[in-house]
DNA sequence: TTAATTATACTCAATTTGAGCATAATATAG
DNA sequence: CTATATTATGCTCAAATTGAGTATAATTAA
């Protein structure tokens, strides 16, 4: 191997750091730097002589510029992609190559409430809360079988992301549906030109700058796929709680209603909460007050909730 | 942030090629150029202008330097560890800092026996095949007990990744097992000084060069989860194979034997295989030939097999 | 021909899951 | 002060899945 090659590069920490404000997932982002109305992941550079790692160097700057106080963190992803930066409007060196690496965050708290981006602003097919999103059927699915065509390939992608057609729809495969729309020029970060990008900018969810909505997808799938086997949700909660809490925060990541009595009957069978003998003033019968059973630190291999998540999901 | 800092790094691109021969999982492994006699991961350099991505790259350098067939191809984690050079033997520049991408890859074949290495070799500990291995009750587990000490978040630790006392064996904490270990100063790689290391040089496995021996134990649990829920399996297998084959397959990577009946039920039930109408030729009753029924290139999304575990395995 | 070996069909109890009803304890509207 | 809406929680029950067997079939090797 000839070693005329450039093999230097900057290396950027994204974070999607994902909080939940009432029923809304919400991640922090950075306002717009490029001329569109286009929000961003806050980024900051890793210096390899500063930091040990390069999950202290992402607190580092987490904490310094925004003050908050994160618990859990976990590696998402490496993007190494050649033009990542030329496809935004700034464009100042074309020889500085820079790898991003990606991580999730979880924090409890979401101050500012102008500077956290709801999830389902970006992503407004993911949320199936209210029942299926009138949008996949009214726009996306249409379109996305007219790309497939009689494609063979295509359509098994297509049936695999968004289980069309008599497939199920799975939670998990958010990165899955957005690379596939991606790829049909379906979003706006897909457009090569101005013009294109005018078309459909309102449509299909808010872009965001470079590959960060990638990146935010990918944070939901892992958060998503986790929180079935590990007890993440209680890094999103208070420290006490009601277990309704924890179940609209649950269901607001996975984008569906689960079975109430089901999901207390999970908490109980895994010994994850424990009472705190205090209880919630609110509407209706007050419920009793819970707090996390085990050390944060340790929740990492903990057994987790293995969510019912209902049959008939794909009507 | 001050700009006073070294941001610019190398990118290695490190590779646990796993494949399985007969019944031991193997991992391609390049020749010691250290002083001592420990294997290393193959790796290459990253040249972020020739190749479109890192998996690209990977991809490469495993055709150009192995010549080997590798389908599946999955981003592990990076380390960006501080130092992580500066562990060996030879330490040519100190400013020259790494930061290593870790990549699993599955291939059908391993030709050259020689250049691979059986990972039970470096994890005696995790190979339950033939019930629980006696290096955990002779030497490992008395050792961390007395590291452990009084420490109550070191019990608990030791409790989530050996499942002392009275917890279940969980073939997935690979890392976290080797973890703790090194923490302990239980393995090779962990100890500072050449006089210790002769010390345990041949317990605890093999060592190996850097911090290869954790991309492995990396490796080794992501692919024992995958296992799992996704049928990689069958991207270790031949075009057309027996049950038992699969079974046989199955086992050597989780380090545990499987019920024979359930684990058929699951294949049929997820409908991963079909017959192919010809019959194996071995000692006993010949066995029925089986494919693998789906395209590779989507195998990432299938549902794959729910393993049957079976419930007492920590005896 | 017999024994050893491997494959495969079938059974059955225990557990888990999905989905529901019934009842309890509070706030609020009339 | 009573009725009603609202939320919490206890309990049931059928369906599906899992864990762990037994029984039987088709080969090779002795």
């Amino acid at each position: 191997m000839d070693k005329n090659h450039t093999a230097s590069v900057l290396i950027d920490l994204s974070a999607a750091i994902v909080s939940v404000r009432g029923d809304q997932p919400v991640c922090l982002t950075v306002p717009d730097v490029s001329g569109y109305q286009t929000p961003g992941l806050p980024f900051g550079p890793f210096y390899p002589d500063r930091h040990r790692t390069m999950e202290i160097g992402l607190r580092q700057w987490v904490i310094e510029q925004t003050a908050l106080d994160i618990g859990y963190v976990e590696q998402l992803y490496t993007f190494g992609d050649r033009g990542r930066r030329s496809e935004g409007a700034d464009n100042k060196k074309e020889n500085e190559h820079i790898v991003s690496v990606g991580y999730l965050a979880l924090s409890k708290q979401c101050p500012q409430p102008d500077q956290w981006s709801e999830w389902y602003k970006h992503f407004p097919w993911e949320d199936w809360r209210e029942g299926r999103p009138n949008i996949l059927n009214q726009q996306i699915i249409p379109y996305l079988e007219a790309w497939a065509g009689s494609d063979e390939l295509r359509r098994l992608r297509l049936q695999q992301a968004f289980g069309v057609p008599d497939k199920a729809w799975n939670d998990e495969f958010v990165l899955d549906r957005y690379e596939l729309m991606y790829e049909a020029g379906l979003v706006w970060e897909a457009c090569a030109d101005g013009r294109q990008k005018e078309k459909i900018s309102a449509q299909n969810g808010i872009a965001m700058q470079l590959d960060h909505r990638r990146i935010l997808a990918t944070a939901m799938s892992r958060l998503r796929a986790k929180l079935k086997y590990r007890p993440v949700v209680f890094e999103l909660m208070p420290s006490a709680f009601t277990l309704t809490h924890v179940q609209k925060t649950t269901e607001a990541i996975l984008g569906a209603v689960l079975h109430k009595q089901n999901f207390r009957r999970q908490l109980a069978k895994n010994e994850l909460v424990e009472p705190t003998g205090k209880m919630s003033k609110a509407r209706g019968r007050p419920a009793e007050l819970f707090k996390f059973k085990h050390d944060e630190s340790q929740s990492t291999n903990l057994p987790g909730l293995r969510i019912p998540l209902g049959k008939s999901r794909n009507f």
